[in-house]
DNA sequence: ATAAGAATGAGACCTATTCTCATTATATGG
DNA sequence: CCATATAATGAGAATAGGTCTCATTCTTAT
């Protein structure tokens, strides 16, 4: 695959040093809404720790348990969605109207981008660099104040197709 | 209301003015696919080119016949996505999973963004300044090569809560 | 006018998501 | 530790948004 995913590899090594301080967080941010971190909770954590792009639902399932089980489908979607709530998790759209999850930003502190691709739905991170970044940023504030509306994120998407798709 | 949406204004006086051009330019996109321009496709168009934000497809059924009859369901899913094929409409969604249509910029000539409210799922219109969007540009063109992906569009979403929803 | 092909729209169908509820796990106080 | 209360679970029913089918109607070209 020539579309490497350079920010979700430095998440997973990061990862892998500190799996339990994320686990530590993810427990004070559930416990902050009286929500238990339960072992299916924690496995979609993991799950979604060890991908390098945002997860469909059937992805996280199917991946869930050991090669015959799938995680159960109505428990998964309760739990996406409080993890969601929790500020856990972020849901995004893809196309196909596929509904994805991520690990929060606030949680990852790698704040990201997405390549979204029209052919096959597929999904990867990518980061912009500072100056645009920051750019951004004030562009939030003046519109923030002109249009009289709380902004709490923003989200810079770049669609169209990738490699395997432009053929 | 206060998010007052000045884009969408200066759209719909413009088209006010030459709806007959912008059905012309409409019908030469279908006329390229081998589509016809239909009575429903034209109503399509001018509910949406009326309109000062995305709409979502019960926005769209509901407003389009007289005060009792709705446009049928089938048929404006099936000509939405044909005018999304054939360039005329753009889709996007919105939170909540809700699906939105709106004029595609390539006809309108209104390069814009969008306000997001996770509050009412309220989606308003906004443009970014010049020097912005020409930074953005430069990422596109950037990130394009450095991922091998061939960007068609940039999507620039700020996500929060409208002045209503904030209370 | 007529024939050929498109578009239409009612409703059946499909599928992703949510809901229900009986069961199981977890936490807490004795 | 046990008992109890409460939360979480998961199988399957229910719902809803969206798609498909097909008989009918409309277009377009001859």
């Amino acid at each position: 695959m020539q579309v490497r995913d350079l920010i979700g590899e430095r998440l997973r090594e990061n990862l892998k040093s500190s799996l339990s301080e994320l686990h530590e967080l993810v427990a004070r941010s559930l416990g902050d809404y009286g929500q238990r971190y339960t072992t299916n909770r924690r496995l979609l954590v993991e799950i979604l720790a060890a991908a390098t792009k945002p997860l469909g639902i059937s992805e996280i399932t199917v991946s869930g348990l050991g090669s015959d089980r799938n995680l159960p489908v109505s428990s998964t979607y309760r739990n996406l969605a409080i993890l969601e709530e929790c500020g856990v998790l972020r849901k995004l759209a893809g196309p196909n109207e596929q509904v994805r999850y991520e690990l929060s930003e606030e949680l990852t502190g790698i704040h990201h981008h997405h390549l979204v691709c029209y052919g096959c739905g597929r999904v990867d991170d990518f980061s912009l660099g500072y100056k645009l970044e920051k750019a951004i940023g004030d562009a939030v504030r003046a519109i923030s104040h002109e249009y009289n509306f709380q902004v709490t994120e923003h989200r810079v998407d770049f669609v169209g197709r990738c490699i395997v798709c432009v053929g």
